[in-house]
Parts: C-alpha cells; structure tokens; sequence
DNA sequence: GTGAAAGCGCTAACAC
DNA sequence: GTGTTAGCGCTTTCAC
C-alpha cells in the first residue's frame, strides 16, 4: 500500500537505513511510515529471519514475591539487550509447562528460561528443546543432569546458616517443613539442614521432616500433619515464605502462638516482610540479581552457540535476623 | 523433511485432521510427527491465517499483589479459550507502554489488554491502535474518551463507603493520599472522598489532599510533606495499598504511631494482609474477576468484530474492616 | 485421497 | 540508487 511509486524493497531498504538508498527517499519513506501508522509484520520478518529475538519464560507461580521480583528483572534485561519476552505461568502444573515449552517452541523463540513446577518429574520435554538446539537456562528451580545450564541461589549455605542460628540461639527441637526431594531445592535445602544438626549431634525425630510442597497450603497441612502427632517442636524451618505464612494460619487455628509457643525461620520473603508481626528470620535470596544474570546467560548462549556447554552460577544467600 | 514419501500438504492436512485424508495415513503421519519431535511453526502458520490467537498484554507493575493476581486469572481465562497471552510490563513508564504495544502490534496480536501507567497522557498511541483496528480493552487504569471498553472496580463506592466508615467512626480530621487526578481511578478515589466529606459538612484543608503516583514511595514522600506542616489529620485514606505501606515507613521514621496516633484506610489489599500488624481496613477489588472479564470482553471483540462497541463494565468493591 | 500452485509480509542476493 | 527474484513454513484452492 505504500506505493508512493517505490517498490516493497525500497521502503524495506529504507526502513532499515540501509546505505543503498539515498538519504532524501528514506526521509520521504519514514514520514508515510510513521504517517500512516505503519508497523512491521513481526512474523514475517522472523519467518524470513529464521529467528525472533524473543526469550520464552516458564515459571510456576506469578504472584508470588520472589517469581514477580526475578521476572521484573528479567524483563528489563531483556529489554536492555533487545530481546522480548514472553512469558508463560505453568501454576505448578507439570503438563501445562510442557504443553507452554511447546507453544514457545512452535513461537520458535531464540531461547529458553524455566523455573520447574514442584512436581515436574517426566524430562522428556526437555530433551526434545536439546533436539532443537534451543538453548535453556534454568533458574531457581532446576533440573539436573540434563545438562543445561542454570542460576541459583546458595540453598546449602542458606539453610546451613538458618539451621547454625537456630543452635545457637539455644533451640534444640527443629522441625522442617522441607520442599519435595525431588526438587533440587527442596532437597538443598533438607541436605543441609540436615547435616547441620547431625554435625551438632542434635537429633531430628522423623516425624519433624514433613516433605510437600512449596505453597501456602502446603505449609498449612503440614503443620496439622505435625501437630497431630502431639509432640511439638521450639521451632520450625520452612522452605518457603509461603509455606511459613501457612503455618502461622494453621497455628492460630490450634492456638499456638508464634513465636512464643513455636518459633519460625523460612526461606524468602515479601516486600511487606518488614511490616509483618511478628516478624520473621529469614534467608534473603537475590531475586533480582538471579533474574538478570539468567536472562544474560540464555543471551550469551544464544548469541554464541558454541559456548553452550553447562554452566552453573549459584548465587550467596544471607541470613535477615527478625528485626533488623 | 518428513519425506516418508508424502507432500507437505498432505502432512498439514494430516495434522490438522482434514477430512480428506485416509485414516491410517493420518495415523502414519502423526507418529512420526512425534517421533522426531516435530513443532508446527507459529510464525508461519500465523502469517498465512492472518491472525496469531495471541493477546497483548501491558500492566505498569507485575510485583504488586493486585497486578499478579490480575494478570494469573488473565492467563487462565485466556488459555481456557485458547489464547495465548504475551506480557509485557511497562513500569509505570508511559514511554515503554508506548513501545510495548508497537511491538505487540507488530506481532500480530488479535487483541490488546493494557493498564496504563500513572503517567500516561499521550494518547496518540492509542489511535494508532484504533487505525489497526486490533480490539482494545482497558482494565483497572482506563483512558476515556477514545471510545475504547474497560473494566474497572467502582473506585467511587468504595471510597465513598471507606470515608463514610470513618466519619461514624468519629473521625473528622481525615487527610487523602489520591493518586494523580488525570487517572480515572484517582480521579475517582478522590472526588467521591470529597463529596462524601461535603455530604457530611466536613472541612478538608487544601493540603491535605495530596496528589502523588502509586507507589511506595509516593506514600512515603506524601507523608513527609504532610508532616512538614505540622497540622496533621487523625486519618490517612490512601489510593493505594503500596501507598499505605510508604506512609507506614515514614510515619515510624518520625515517631509516629499506627494506629494509634493516625490511623489508616486504603485501596486495595495483599496476600499477606492478615498477617499484617496492625491490620488495615481497606477496600478490597476483585482482581481475580476483574482479569476474567476483561479476558472474555477482549476476545468477544475479536471474535465479534461488530459487537466492538465501548462497553463498561464496573465490579463492585467491598469494605473490609480491620481485624475481620 | 493426494498433490501442485499461489500467497501471507518480509529480507537477502543479485541484477539493472 | 532502485527493482527483480526467490524463499522463509505454512494453509487454502483447485486439479488430478
């Protein structure tokens, strides 16, 4: 519709302020551009480019503090780096993440960035991505042995210092609401939690180690689960900040008061962490920084594909004292 | 390269269960489909249907309890009806939102979601859009006057039954926190707070209706203006549950206490709310509903190009006191 | 039941 | 400097 008596390549040409076209038939050429609205089929430049500067993002939950603050990041360096995301939520949903890896597949987006769901097992899915030569970066929650890449934060040290603390702080009866083992945080997070009490020689009733899910219910469950058993502990460890905020709900349904009658320390936590009361210990972990440096990765390996060969950043956590 | 001797339409029409073809030859086609993992691609399957079952989405926040929640539901409605949604986050940036739907445009999506930022005026991006003739419904932060659908919380009743609760429960001196007056929903906010207070022939001094964005921050800096002149109210109405939280802040920086010395109401609300010392009462919005209808609205308009005619629709809020 | 031809909007390679 | 040709991967129309 453009002919102002120019050929498509021309204004294609012109568009794109190639050095072939004389300076005056781009001005003319960007003026009835922008005059009459014209925008770029993104497809079809992508279908004839044969890729799409575009990232696919798969994450378990959205709203969720430490998944809003990683994917705030990773938008804005993607943006910085020209790259558009598009972003999927598989609401820990195993089949509805594969079924998204696919869809972004079929988008034939450059690269790929995941945050498994907690019960992702089947790796199938994922071995085809490594069919089709799409590059994959996992963070947070990952998937070992499949060879890809992955950003993470420091789960052993975070427990390890979350659990020392504890010790130190007089307490004896630990309990731990840990995530599945399958999961590489869950299972992070349990190791050294549990190695940190054996190199004490304090003991840990089986029945203090609840292993579920990530979530507010799950956090809620198992301390029904725990209480249930008669015997409390002085203070419970849980995984995530959502599952600690479900074992305050179900411990003012027992009339438990926390911290006084049972003591919390968790993993994560909200921005309205410092207006919580009463307010938790916690293992602050690098969102933002996380997001950025995965996003930069998947960059880097779509950009070079010969580097792409497994690479593992693990990001320091640290302890927040309640209180401070 | 699926040349187990047959064409490529044959494969397409295969894998779209065309009619046409014998079963068993669909058969044949569909397990090798799978079995070198074949992925249809979106981009030229788009590029020849015209159109990409695609939805462009723009929010000013992604990290903010009433946005997560809205966009989850967005997602989920979306993916019942077979849309894919691609997010974009403009961070209250009217330049990025700009931006944002240019790339949307150009990728071809059938319809467009957006929120506005605190700070869009310009509204010439909008036409464009309207040029297109790609459907566009606004949700939660609306433009009006471009003859475009929304869905909006009653920003009115709810602050007329916040100001209302805290004149019979005996406050006079209430100050408002709204936001910029050129955003409907400050806008909103704020005048039915001051025909409330008229109603009931009570004063408001000029300054202490302070106009400011959404964030924290903007309640922070609110509160220190207010502060600095040394008159203050017994009651804080905030636009926003971030703006409530930034007055919290500042008012412990200053020494003042909550609620004892000034208490507070806002909009909007979190998860975590009732983990929260001292609870707020506040206006609660119906995210979750409000991302469903905006959804189904979008994609009737694409579906239905002729039933594209401004349609409001307006969700009622709720008063939830404190404690409850 | 299957395939050949044309076209979606764009770009890169090569003429003119 | 500008235009022609061809092809990205798929779908639709119409022959065979």
């Amino acid at each position: 519709a453009e002919e102002l008596q120019l050929s498509k390549v021309t204004i294609s040409k012109a568009l794109h302020n190639h050095p072939d076209i004389s300076t005056q038939t781009k001005q003319k050429v960007n003026e009835t551009a922008i005059k009459m609205g014209y925008v770029p089929n993104f497809m079809a430049r992508n279908l004839s480019a044969g890729h799409s500067r575009t990232i696919g993002v798969v994450v378990p939950k959205i709203a969720h503090h430490f998944f809003a603050t990683v994917i705030e990041s990773i938008y804005s360096t993607a943006y910085k780096n020209d790259y558009e995301i598009i972003l999927t939520v598989s609401q820990e949903n195993a089949e509805y993440e594969a079924k998204h890896i696919q869809t972004l597949l079929s988008m034939r987006v450059d690269g790929l960035m995941i945050s498994v769901t907690e019960k992702t097992r089947n790796t199938s899915i994922f071995e085809m991505v490594r069919k089709k030569d799409v590059p994959l970066v996992f963070f947070d929650r990952t998937i070992d042995g499949l060879g890809y890449s992955s950003v993470t934060n420091d789960d052993e040290l975070g427990a390890t210092m979350a659990t020392e603390y504890l010790i130190k702080k007089g307490y004896r009866k630990i309990a731990h609401f840990g995530g599945y083992h399958h999961t590489n945080i869950g299972r992070g997070r349990t190791t050294a939690f549990l190695d940190t009490m054996k190199s004490h020689n304090i003991d840990v009733p089986e029945n203090w180690i609840i292993e579920a899910g990530f979530g507010e219910d799950d956090g809620y469950s198992s301390f029904m689960k725990l209480y249930k058993t008669g015997k409390m502990p002085e203070v419970i460890f849980a995984v995530t900040y959502p599952v600690a905020l479900g074992i305050y709900t179900a411990a003012a349904e027992c009339g438990i008061n926390i911290p006084d009658d049972i003591d919390i320390v968790c993993f994560g936590d909200s921005s309205y962490q410092r207006f919580f009361s009463p307010s938790i210990t916690y293992v602050h972990q690098p969102a933002a920084e996380l997001g950025e440096k995965a996003t930069e990765l998947v960059i880097a390996e779509i950009i070079n594909p010969e580097i792409r060969q497994e690479q593992h950043i693990v990001l320091p956590t640290e302890l927040v004292l309640c209180g401070t």
